[in-house]
DNA sequence: TAGAAAGGAAACCGATCGGTATATCTTGGA
DNA sequence: TCCAAGATATACCGATCGGTTTCCTTTCTA
């Protein structure tokens, strides 16, 4: 048994790829040849490209949610610090060298139709990042939980394009600032 | 003279197939046959693929801002006015059967490279977007109009993020409340 | 009206696309 | 020890990619 099984070994490689040169621009040949396994190998695991990148997309979704929840509950102690600390474990994120936007915007790009899996799947990922925040928001008393949500939510979409297209780094601080605006409202 | 003439033609339809199916996902070939013009005329006007990009991505900054600028000083009187009804302007994008996000979000997607020309031509066009923003605000007098800019784009990225991905059609409502609250805030 | 420029249709180029087939090799378990 | 499962490398498939070339027609202008 493999540290890693050739699925994971393909998934986690193809991942790499697609987020950083995109889904359409990256080819099988080249992930077959940066996992180092045989193409044989990757069809052996999945049916088409179309099912590799749904897995792929899959898999970045439950990594980037565990990842950001992680840190956000280990920078703060209560469920009200963390809606403001969730804007600092994405500001840790934007300084990462291989920080290429929100995979899932990326996806929604390329697959614009509503009605495309990847673009169901990136419309899913969003929702769990809502839901997320509207927990948090409900155990911090908040009045209105589905309500600061959604404008949470906005709040970090946008600080992510900004860190993206416009290349700056420090927009999810002053998301936070905004976002502080809004809890502070919402508190009984 | 034509009313189009053959360049503006095949920058019209590059620009309806890029933005709906993508960069990467739409050939040449494609463009010529919705076009109605030969490869060669195409590639008399352009050098490769990557000019006809970039004339494409310019082509879009110019219409867009265009439009979303005299639909809000249609829609308003005032520049404090103008501020808030920026996201009505959006709102109505957003109602476009033929919506699928920001076009220049869509191209730092598929060309994350900071230093892509496409990504830099993207940025460019964020910046334009927030120094109209700037220039109503100094307008209507508000304190910090860098600031407010930063602030309402973020709101603007994030609404467009939102309606995009996730199909919430009402999201530039929702970011329009919200920029209220800052706009109020930052008048002396 | 002659001539140059531009456009059109289509063949063609090498490269790469997603995907399949074959034949050989490794490996684990009975 | 032997056999089956799974992996490998490699060749191959038809289609499409971005881009070039050829040849012929249209069109505008001097």
């Amino acid at each position: 048994m493999p540290a890693l099984s050739k699925r994971e070994l393909i998934v986690s490689h193809a991942l790499k790829l697609f987020y950083r040169d995109g889904f359409n621009a990256t080819g099988i040949e080249r992930i077959v040849k940066e996992a180092g396994v045989s193409k044989k190998t990757l069809y052996n695991h999945f049916r088409s490209k179309d099912e590799l990148v749904l897995a792929t997309l899959r898999k970045r979704d439950e990594l980037f949610r565990n990842n950001i929840i992680r840190e956000t509950e280990r920078l703060s102690s209560s469920a009200k610090e963390r809606l403001l600390t969730l804007f600092d474990a994405h500001h840790q994120w934007f300084q990462e060298k291989e920080f290429f936007g929100c995979m899932f915007i990326n996806a929604s790009a390329e697959f614009s139709a509503q009605d495309d899996p990847c673009h169901i799947i990136s419309a899913e990922h969003k929702r769990l990042m809502r839901d997320y925040i509207r927990g948090q928001a409900k155990l911090a008393g908040i009045k209105d939980p589905v309500l600061l949500a959604k404008q949470l939510n906005l709040l970090l979409e946008g600080a992510i394009v900004d860190a993206h297209v416009s290349g700056n780094k420090d927009s999810a601080l002053m998301a936070k600032e905004m976002a502080a605006v809004f809890i502070e409202r919402a508190l009984p």
